[in-house]
DNA sequence: ATAAAGTGTGCGAAGGTTCTCTTAATGTGC
DNA sequence: GCACATTAAGAGAACCTTCGCACACTTTAT
């Protein structure tokens, strides 16, 4: 067979118009179950598949859903996104870009580009604050949208964990345990999640009449936490207790730790965010935040489907909670070397 | 503006035909200059873009790649793949699906579906032998594809990284510092990559007169890698050295051991395999046999590019190599209580 | 018996491109 | 100033599907 088999190519076989093929295909109401027995044989029969560009061309739809993110390389929602994806039917598309200074420029085009190939929806991963929820609705055009674990404001489709909630979780728990010099290593600047965790982090601290003591930025990734660690140190370790805003940050962290001969957490307790596979089998197994990525990407694609299935809902957003995992990188103080100094 | 313009509205509001505007669009050269520039005023006035679906159904392309994977989970490869195909104007789509019973016919409705949608290329990620190479060619038809991180034969288009290499690099590693008694964690059963390793493995050992001590089975992450090694510590650790055939499972492992009171390296030296972001920062940092999955993205991508610009190139495969890395999880055989045992 | 409603099927058009062919306009050489 | 090659641009068909409309036929209600 060199050329695929096309709706005529089985009118032709089962004795029909092609007209009515396309009816079996679609499953209209309106044929009779013998003629739809004769079509389906012929379409067995040659292996006919839709030719989803003609489809798309006359509906104007695509069967398919777009997932723009930033920074693919931790994108934990996409295989949950994939998986409810394909069990609804829906194809998925991928594109991905950097950060860079060009980042709203290529946003824009990117936007151009799939507008033109009539996706049904899009989900975008926006852990960075780039755009207003304005300039993001007028780029989107009709497109229906919802963002993945950032809000840019209350009139977006939006899916997300608490941060304000996990991190206050997080400052309680060391709180509880009597810590009152605490350190943190942020994430990046203007990232959304890293923004709202040190925030909360500084307001509940602020309640219980306490200042963070120091506090450096890293990259989200493993290395800048250890390099943030060993900055933090520099000072003489004056705190019993480190944030950290992802769990990589509070693995290299904790290393830097180790280097400078003090003990997690007998010298400094570390908490991460997270929960990563790799957080319990850290050396000690890392108290930490746990997001359900899972939950989250499964959670967008359903929000994403029923705003295309019912494109009048109104705006709004699905919050999952991220839940408090002690482990063992966190304890009570109980070193007389700093508390001497407190 | 409330549907996307056309050939046909650019082309009255330039003054020309439709098929001058298409012939702007696709660079024709048999077009004025002054026209050209007409026409790409008026396609910049009206924010002109081609219609995907009907460019598709006349031309049988899509300028798009479609990457098919057992377990998205961890695709490492993906931001090389994504980032190549987006810089040369592909598009990527994306689907992946469980391993389960029904896996070669998930594998074969996948692939009728994505033949109908028209993909100029796939890349395959396959690490589960579950297909002949001969199977693989009859499902594909004529859509050009190359396998990535594993190798079904001759005849297939792949790129990969010299497994066997790799761990001859590592046992012989570990031969090197003195080792005599080593076991192993093997990957899952069936697994390309598990098998070439164990193999390798084995192989190296009866060269030099040596069997393995043990060997248990794991499913590739942390969990499992843990619990094996309890396994294997559950007959008194026998062992110096323990093979592990991922990074994951090599960091479970570690914990395992540790938690039977022994030291990494000292009773017992770990060596993994990919050196995962986190294998720096374990502790003690691990040993590993590195493997480049970007590099491996890259060229998976650029290989089903010119199979796409030149459809008769020979089918071969490309080769990378791996490389160890050695830190501090291996080290040279000290201890006497395992030396009196020997 | 007749009109109305319902069912199954075919016909033609449309959707936005690209491709081949044809025509008109321009330029070249003697 | 004429035949001829070359270049620019238009005309029409084709790609494969869905959708609205019309037609024929069967059933139901009056």
């Amino acid at each position: 067979m060199p050329s695929p088999a096309t709706l005529h190519d089985v009118a032709k076989l089962a004795g029909v118009s092609y007209q009515t093929v396309s009816r079996v295909v679609n499953r209209s109401p309106n044929v009779s179950t013998r003629t739809m027995e004769k079509v389906n044989r012929a379409i067995a029969d040659l292996n006919y598949q839709p030719n989803r560009a003609a489809r798309s061309l006359v509906t104007g739809k695509s069967n398919a859903i777009h997932v723009l993110a930033f920074d693919i390389h931790n994108l934990r929602t996409l295989p949950a996104m994939q998986h409810g994806a394909y069990s609804q039917g829906y194809q998925l598309r991928l594109s991905g870009f950097q950060r860079n200074e060009d980042a709203v420029r290529d946003l824009r085009a990117c936007l151009r580009d799939i507008a033109a190939s009539q996706v049904d929806g899009m989900l975008l991963i926006l852990p960075w604050v780039l755009v207003t929820e304005s300039e993001l609705s007028d780029l989107m055009g009709k497109i229906p949208y919802v963002v993945v674990g950032s809000s840019l404001g209350y009139g977006t489709n939006a899916v997300l964990v608490d941060q304000r909630e996990g991190m206050r979780m997080a400052a309680q728990h060391l709180l509880d345990l009597g810590h009152r010099r605490i350190a943190a290593i942020q994430g990046i600047e203007h990232y959304y999640d890293a923004q709202l965790r040190q925030e909360t982090l500084e307001k509940v601290l602020r309640k219980n009449g306490l200042e963070l003591v120091a506090s450096e930025r890293g990259l989200f990734e493993m290395v800048s936490g250890y390099e943030a660690a060993l900055r933090l140190l520099a000072n003489g370790p004056d705190f019993t207790a480190l944030v950290c805003a992802n769990d990589e940050m509070a693995l290299g962290a904790i290393r830097a730790i180790k280097s400078q001969g003090l003990r997690v957490p007998q010298d400094v307790s570390v908490i991460g965010f997270d929960d990563l596979p790799f957080a319990i089998f850290s050396d000690p197994p890392l108290t930490t935040i746990r997001q359900d990525f899972n939950a989250l990407g499964t959670l967008g694609l359903q929000h994403l489907l029923s705003l295309i299935r019912t494109p009048d809902i109104a705006p709004h957003q699905r919050l999952l909670y991220p839940e408090l995992i002690v482990r063992e990188s966190t304890a009570t103080l109980t070193s007389p070397t700093i508390k001497g100094r407190s």
